[in-house]
DNA sequence: GTCTATATTCAGATAGAC
DNA sequence: GTCTATCTGAATATAGAC
């Protein structure tokens, strides 16, 4: 049984290591060093190195969003979908932490007309949130919110998520993790 | 009265275009052509590129720290100053959207021995942050809870504001915006 | 303060031999 | 699948004349 090509040995170095340096700064004798052999070997496995980026954005981004569909979708009452989507982010980020740090740090460096492509897919995710939010206050679970805020404001509080798993010193119980910020999104901080 | 120096008005348009196209994919020329001059006049007002990124982002740290060791100095309750920093934050990204946005996205850019100099600065936020969710949990205003996790939560939650008002069509009320965050990280969406 | 010219370095990518 | 060699373009930065 093949566990790993050579193909995905190759992306995946290259993935750590642009999560190391960023994109930009990255260079494909970086990732052929890293690999063991020369620049114009890298071109085996890929067409450009804009392909790397895409092929990473493209295939997490469609995870966050199959996810996020599936909990839209089912019968749960708005708080327990968020609490589902909370617990999506933190298990996505756990398994794929330098895929996520990509989709944080990265998707800019996408040329058109991918990043217009995935420009409305990130729209598109916020815009789902939101519904859930709208959702939850049509419901009476959540209070009286101003929904664009607090969409914005929820889905950046999880986005140093993937910093708690790329960095091994800082890796978290996802458990406790989810126990905790499920507290502080649903509850605040307030006693 | 002199409001503006020439030498302003180059970091202010290296600012801008670095907050459109990226640190890294903006050159020299492009800040030199929207200043309507050759690249080689930019090292008039300018020692190099990095220059540019180390000015701002200090300058901003410094302003950042300046007022949460203020508001920790004060004799405010926990939940009084924690209003205070994010009353803070949106008029800072209000104020200056574009220096907030090279905070946020940027600091990677930095090359030693600047690089480490502004991590140890970004870390000693979220200590004077943790610190100020700690005296919460002591003074039993702010719930039992794990303030690490609660400090990269809130901290992330209010990194996208300078997007509500470097782009001028996202344009929000300030104080409205404070209502709601406060609401939000205080009492959470529950209702 | 502006320009022309240029030094230097390095990036992405391809051709073609083994 | 690996290498050597190379094309092509572009970037930061400096020198020096006007």
């Amino acid at each position: 049984m093949k566990v790993s090509t050579r193909r995905e040995d190759f992306l995946q170095t290259s993935l750590e290591l642009i999560h190391e340096k960023g994109f930009k700064a990255t260079t494909m004798r970086d990732i052929a060093e890293r690999m063991g052999f020369d620049v114009s070997n890298s071109y085996n496995y890929i067409k450009s190195k804009q392909d790397i980026l895409e092929l990473f954005l493209f295939r997490t981004s469609a995870e966050f969003h199959n996810t996020m569909d599936n909990i839209l979708a089912c019968s749960y009452t708005a708080d327990e979908k968020l609490k589902q989507v909370i617990s999506a982010h933190i298990q996505v980020a756990a398994k794929k932490p330098f895929e996520v740090a990509l989709m944080v740090n990265e998707w800019r460096n996408l040329s058109e007309p991918k990043y217009n492509e995935y420009v409305a897919l990130r729209n598109l995710y916020e815009k789902k949130m939101a519904k859930l939010l709208r959702e939850g206050v049509q419901q009476g679970v959540f209070k009286e919110m101003d929904v664009k805020i607090a969409t914005a404001l929820i889905l950046s509080s999880i986005r140093w998520l993937y910093d708690a798993y790329a960095n091994t010193k800082k890796a978290m119980n996802p458990i406790e993790l989810e126990r905790q910020i499920v507290g502080l999104v649903l509850e605040g901080v307030l006693k």
